[in-house]
DNA sequence: GCTGTATGCAGAT
DNA sequence: TCTGCCTACAGCG
C-alpha cells in the first residue's frame, strides 16, 4: 500500500532493524546486481523518506539507495537470514539476523548526493516531514484552474498523498473533487493540510490507512465491521456503489487523469450542510 | 491458464 | 490523453 506513510514507516523500520549493522546486499533477480555489489558489506547508517521516495544510506559511500515502490512494489522485513527467494526479489538486504526483500519497485538505484538534492527539489511539501511548509503547496493550488483532486495527486504540489488519502481528505472536508484549486479558500486548504498531517501520522503508526472518525465507525453506526474491509477503515476509497457511511447516498467513482476517483455526491456537494463530521 | 486490476509515474503523442 | 513499466493476486473459464 505505498502512499507516503508506507515509505516513512519503512524508513523507521529499516533504521531500527539494520541501523548500525553490517549488511549484505544481493539482487536475486539480477536487475540491481551491479549496485548491490557496490554496497555489499557496508554498515547501514540510516534510512529516510520524502513523499513516496525512500533513501538508504551506507557507511563509506556517498551514493544513496533510492527506492520508489510505484503502484505495487513492496519491501518486506522479516527475522532470519535463510529465507528461500520467493518471486522477483530486486534487492535483498541482510544483517546477521534479519532480511529485507524488495519486490516490484518502480525504481531501485544508487543516486549521487546532487541527484538526491535534485529529486527532493521537485517535491512539494510532505505532511510527514516536520519542516514542511503548507504555504508552498498553497501557492500552487490557489491560482490553479486544475481540480483539487488532481492537484492533491501531484507530487510537486504535495508529496506523499496518493489515491486513498486524496479521496479521504476531500471527503472529510466536504470538498467536491472537481473544485478548481483557485476556488479552495486558504483556511480550507490549511484545514486539509492539518488533517493530512494527522491522518498520515496515524498511517505511519498503524501501517495502514484509517480515516473514519470514531462516531462513524461500524460499531457506532451499527454496521458490520467486515462489510468492506480494505485493510483499513475508509469513507469512500473503493467503496463505489456502496452507501456512504455518513449520509447513506451511493458512493461514486469516475476516472480522472487516469486514476480512479471516489466521492460521496451528497457529503461533497459543496453546499453548506448540517450533518455530522464536516467542518 | 488467461485477464483485469492495483494505494505510481514518466515519456510520448 | 495515452502507453508502458515494475509484480502479484483474485476471478474466471
Amino acid at each position: 500500500m505505498p502512499e507516503g506513510h508506507t515509505l516513512h514507516r519503512l524508513a523507521l523500520d529499516l533504521s531500527a532493524t539494520f541501523g548500525g549493522h553490517l549488511t549484505r546486499s544481493t539482487s536475486p533477480q539480477g536487475r540491481f546486481a551491479v549496485e548491490a555489489a557496490r554496497i555489499d558489506g557496508r554498515v547501514l547508517t540510516g534510512a529516510d523518506a520524502a513523499g513516496k521516495h525512500l533513501f538508504v544510506e551506507l557507511d563509506g559511500i556517498a551514493d544513496v539507495v533510492h527506492v520508489h515502490l510505484g503502484l505495487y512494489g513492496s519491501l518486506q522485513i522479516s527475522g532470519g537470514t535463510d529465507h528461500e527467494v520467493v518471486g522477483q526479489v530486486r534487492w535483498r538486504l541482510q544483517s546477521s539476523t534479519e532480511t529485507a526483500d524488495l519486490r516490484g519497485p518502480n525504481t531501485c538505484e544508487l543516486l549521487t548526493p546532487p541527484e538526491v538534492d535534485a529529486l527532493m527539489a521537485r517535491l512539494g511539501p510532505d505532511p510527514l516531514r516536520p519542516d514542511a511548509d503548507p504555504d508552498r503547496a498553497w501557492r500552487r493550488i490557489h491560482g490553479s484552474t486544475v481540480p483539487i483532486a488532481t492537484l492533491l495527486m501531484d507530487q510537486a504540489v504535495v508529496a506523499g498523498v496518493g489515491n486513498v488519502y486524496r479521496a479521504e481528505v476531500l471527503f472529510r472536508h466536504g470538498v467536491p473533487p472537481m473544485t478548481a484549486g483557485r476556488r479552495i479558500p486558504r483556511v480550507r486548504w490549511r484545514a486539509m493540510w492539518d488533517d493530512l498531517v494527522t491522518l498520515m501520522t496515524v498511517g505511519v503508526e498503524r501501517n495502514r490507512i484509517d480515516t473514519v472518525r470514531p462516531e462513524h465507525e461500524p460499531e457506532a453506526m451499527g454496521r458490520d465491521p467486515r462489510a468492506d474491509d480494505h485493510g483499513g477503515e475508509v469513507y469512500v476509497y473503493r467503496r463505489d456503489g456502496m452507501p456512504c457511511h455518513v449520509c447513506g447516498d451511493v458512493v461514486r467513482k469516475r476516472v480522472l487523469a487516469g486514476r480512479n476517483l471516489f466521492w460521496c455526491p451528497t457529503c461533497q456537494s459543496g453546499r453548506p450542510r448540517t450533518g455530522v463530521g464536516h467542518q
